[in-house]
RNA sequence: UGGGGCGUAGCCAAGUGGUAAGGCAUCGGGUUUUGAUCCCGUGUACCGCAGGUUCGAAUCCUGCCGCCCCAGCCA
């Protein structure tokens, strides 16, 4: 990985602000509003702002945006927590939230009233809509957009001693019911909500809405660059306005940039709880879901997911990223981390006829090929072991480099062994195969000069250990399901498959969360929830990249056979 | 059809008037007891389109086209 800056126009406004004098110390913020779980868009946001925090020696704040009772919930800020934590950020002392700042922001509304730029208004909210206009038409002002401000200081304050119900009145800004942006006609402040919060419980019974909350809050802090994305744009006036009106001492600058979409899934809150409460996942942190603790689940490592952020960059175009960049980033962490294993997803019994009955020996495999300081293990070796069956193929294509009947391959760290006899069940299914093996070729003893083309992987069926792996596949079968009206039309049916495999003896001793590369396979690693010593249960994390699977499609593609007829999962 | 943004190769992305970096993907080739890793090589990018300014434009000007966001008492 490249440790270089990276000098996008975010960080180039800092440098200049920097530079300039006009900051001293730069003051960022993460402020997720704990109403769901963290996704990989949010990943880019955390790394920005903690990033930009770090990089330029300054601070950045975990700040809960909770102005909305009732949405949000305790056990989203401890995940919340979790996630960022796990993505390797540190707020120290600075982890605050809204609800901290309720007080004074209450205050500045009064003191809005006093200035005779926000009025109380006592539409109701169908005619608040009414009165708005539309994106072509001007809005009409309220019948009580000139109230006095006694009135209206009476009314908030009675707003607050919890003399109404809700929706009788709201706080208004008095802006400009024609300006063409709409968060600028005359947008709501303060609203009704006879709820408990669920820190200040029931102190309140008036929230701040959100613009009013987040420009203070930032203000409050101290933050110098206030990084949102791009959606927010049209609210930059209207945070401009609260900082012209009330001229707090410290004066944040809110800058956009585009949200990081990934392709093949969808972050929506809403569609992804329909994920779940559909069944078609098993919680937000299914290995399969885009949330943060769905990735860390399916053991993609935090440095890999920093690293995705980092090559998308930040800009204010509009991205998709393909899924490849993401697994890719995988796939390089976890290349140079995770020791090799062996381990058969599927099955094929052979027996080594001329092998003698009652013998194991152990070889030695290398623990990492390219690390030889991670050493070696034994792994026990008998007259019967395990092969993939796609390792087989009765008639197999010139280039095939595995075993075909009368042809010879490499057993990894083993013999060279040769197809003598295919076994077949009434059915004609392949149920055992029958192979000589050549005991001069035993790995590392250099008394054969033997060569083969193919190397394959395999276990010793005496010794082996079940476990229950799941191979998992993109949720989606389009590159971008929000644009499909029905996104659960296009869901992949087979985004899991559960095989029982036959892992080498060592995996037992695997501990929850640890990745390992089965070699061949890909990466996996024992499922943080249900894996046990006594019941193995392994996630596929991401396969290896496969060229053979490639030169296989591009065949079929020549003869015009589907795709996915030989192609192997 | 009002306002705000964005448009550089399949996907990202540098570039800030001097003649188009890089990554991923693709396609070749080499090494290899993982068809992995690693290493080499590989792109006619009409810089959305059309005009204009200039000795010179992806960069400046004008017009057009396409895509995204905004009408919550959500964030």
């Amino acid at each position: 990985m490249n440790d270089a800056p990276p000098r996008d126009f975010i960080r180039q406004i800092i440098f200049e602000d920097l530079e300039s004098g006009k900051h001293d110390e730069i003051v960022t913020r993460f402020p997720p509003e704990p109403n769901g779980y963290l996704h990989v868009g949010h990943v880019m946001s955390i790394c920005l702002n903690f990033g930009v925090g770090q990089e330029n020696h300054g601070r950045t704040f975990l700040r809960f945006d909770d102005t909305n009772p009732g949405k949000e919930k305790e056990e989203y800020v401890r995940a919340i927590e979790r996630d960022v934590h796990w993505l390797g950020f540190d707020w120290e002392d600075r982890l605050t939230h809204a609800s901290d700042y309720f007080g004074q922001i209450y205050d500045a509304a009064e003191k809005l009233i006093e200035l005779g730029v926000a009025y109380v208004d006592s539409l109701s909210a169908d005619e608040i809509r009414e009165h708005r206009g539309t994106l072509t038409k001007p809005g009409m002002n309220s019948p009580y957009r000139d109230r006095p401000v006694d009135e209206n200081l009476d009314l908030l304050r009675r707003m607050r001693a919890g003399e109404f119900e809700d929706g009788e009145h709201v706080l208004r800004a008095k802006i400009d019911m024609a300006s063409p942006n709409m968060n600028l006609r005359d947008p709501a402040l303060y609203r009704i909500r006879h709820i408990e919060h669920q820190r200040t419980g029931n102190k309140w019974c008036i929230y701040p809405m959100y613009d009013f909350a987040h420009t203070l809050s930032d203000a409050f802090e101290g933050i110098t660059h206030s990084l949102c994305t791009l959606e927010f744009e049209d609210h930059r006036p209207l945070y401009d306005w609260f900082l012209d009106q009330l001229e707090p001492p410290h004066r944040p600058r809110q800058i956009e940039f585009s949200r990081l979409n990934l392709a093949y899934t969808i972050t929506s809150k809403r569609k992804l709880n329909m994920l779940i409460d559909g069944d078609v996942v098993s919680g937000w942190n299914d290995p399969r879901m885009p949330t943060i603790a769905g990735m860390r689940r399916r053991g993609y490592p935090a440095a890999a997911m920093r690293d995705f952020v980092k090559r998308g960059g930040v800009t204010k175009k509009d991205k998709l990223i393909e899924m490849g960049v993401l697994e890719n980033c995988v796939r390089e962490q976890l290349g140079e981390s995770a020791e090799r294993r062996m381990a058969v997803l599927r099955p094929l019994k052979v027996v080594l006829t001329n092998y003698p009955e009652d013998q194991v020996e152990m070889v030695q495999a290398i623990n990492h090929p390219n690390n030889p300081e991670l050493g070696t293990r034994d792994m026990p070796f008998s007259r019967e072991v395990l092969i993939e069956r796609d390792d087989f193929l009765e008639e197999a294509p010139r280039k095939f480099f595995r075993l075909k009947p009368g042809g010879e391959v490499r057993l990894r760290f083993g013999y060279i062994i040769k197809c003598e006899e295919v076994i077949k069940n009434d059915a004609g299914d392949i149920v055992e195969l029958r192979c000589s093996y050549d005991p001069d070729t035993r790995s590392g003893t250099g008394t054969s000069d033997k060569k083969v083309k193919g190397t394959i992987h395999w276990v010793s069926a005496a010794h082996a250990v079940p476990a229950s792996v799941r191979l998992y596949d993109r949720l989606f079968t389009v590159p971008d399901p929000n644009s499909v009206d029905d996104f659960m039309s296009v869901l992949n049916p087979e985004s899991l498959e559960t095989v029982t495999a036959m892992l080498e003896p060592a995996l037992q001793q695997l501990a929850g969360g640890e990745a390992v590369q089965f070699e061949r396979l890909g990466y996996f690693c024992a499922d943080s929830e249900e894996h046990t010593a006594d019941a193995l249960v392994i996630n596929r994390i991401v396969t290896l990249r496969d060229s053979w699977a490639k030169i296989e499609a591009a065949a079929m593609r020549l003869e015009g056979k589907p795709p996915n007829a030989v192609v192997r999962k």
